[in-house]
DNA sequence: ACCTGAACACCGTTCAAGT
DNA sequence: ACCTGAACACCGTTCAAGT
């Protein structure tokens, strides 16, 4: 059995941490956007100095990155719960509104998942995929295991790029903006379900839901 | 008539302007990222020095700015051109694949117009509304004038999240992304088409494609 | 009228000195 | 072992002085 390192024995015990340091930039984030998450202003909310930040995390880089992660996996446990074992639409129209929902609450640190970052902030990409799974799973018992996962990667395009665009302000939805995801959800699924070979593709996994016509 | 300013007989002609500026910038920003695009970095390019910049633009805010706001026209232009007047679907299918190649082609100003800014960093919203037009002009033609913005806005959406994530790799597409994106276009022209009621929608717009079983 | 160097405020980061 | 003030490099911005 090791001694181990003794807090209290140390000459400076440790006024903060790598967590609160974390959670104090993600809350500054959110608040007042990516360029007021600078080193000096977090150390203020954790009750240090600037300098003393570099104790626990790297550099502002690998901070910023640290929020992403948390971020991310915030993000993955939400939808996770979310995910319900009965029927897998509604468990497809439940996980898609827990995304927006979690979205709308946090605006700029989802937006910093996507940010155009240099490679050293992007966070991690292996908790990022699995983020994904429960949709997978949800999909394949819609469009059976075969198409599952290409069906699942358009309605998180789709999920993502609506949200996106929904916080961005870029492209405006006027009216009402409920309905319109709503609709996006019931065409992406309805799309996805059968209709696909209709556009010229192989046969191969041909499963229309109805008869040609004539 | 009024005689006017002539540059010649000023004190101090230009050495640079506000539209060499604008596409020095922009050229940061695609080589190296937004927070390369700095007041030096771009007066070095143009042979000027820093301070010179501020007789051309206010300030570095509105030089972002800018530079969205070309990116913006740009990507119009090129997605009109693409929109030609035969089939529809395929006017879609062209219109989708120039969408990505100019994305391809300008990922950093591309992020740029998603990024989450402050207010004052935004493109202009008017300039970008207008983008979405050529698409909702080729859905009428599919889907009929009364879901078209709709069924547009579900497809821009849809492309918009496509590209993001492939670009920011969050996500990892495995495979044929090509074939994905193929897909995706597909599965969405087809879910807009005529399937959207069968979810419990109002009858309204209802138009199925092929008669319920049994 | 535009360009420049000097100056200022601000931020990330380092480091020697404190406890 | 952690925290701090001082210091440095860098960047956005202002301004008086040049031409």
């Amino acid at each position: 059995m090791s001694i181990g390192y003794n807090p209290i024995m140390s000459p400076a015990p440790a006024r903060t941490s790598r967590d609160a340091i974390v959670l104090a930039a993600r809350a500054i984030l959110e608040e007042d956007g990516l360029e007021a998450v600078s080193m000096g202003r977090v150390a203020e909310r954790v009750g240090v100095r600037g300098p003393s930040l570099y104790k626990h995390v790297t550099d502002r880089a690998a901070l910023i990155r640290a929020i992403g992660d948390a971020i991310t996996v915030d993000l993955g446990r939400t939808l996770a719960v979310a995910l319900d074992d009965g029927d897998p639409r509604s468990s497809l129209r439940a996980v898609t509104a827990a995304f927006r929902t979690f979205v709308h609450a946090n605006p700029n640190g989802y937006g910093l998942l996507f940010a155009h970052l240099e490679p050293n902030l992007q966070p991690d990409q292996a908790a990022a995929a699995a983020i994904g799974e429960p949709l997978v799973l949800a999909m394949a018992r819609i469009v059976g295991e075969q198409d599952a996962l290409e069906a699942a990667r358009t309605l998180v395009a789709w999920a993502h790029g609506f949200v996106s665009m929904e916080l961005a302000g870029t492209f405006r939805l006027g009216g009402d903006v409920d309905a319109a995801y709503a609709f996006g959800l019931e065409a992406i699924v309805a799309g996805v379900s059968g209709s696909v070979t209709q556009a010229g593709d192989s046969p191969r996994r041909g499963r229309r839901r109805c008869p040609p016509p004539g």
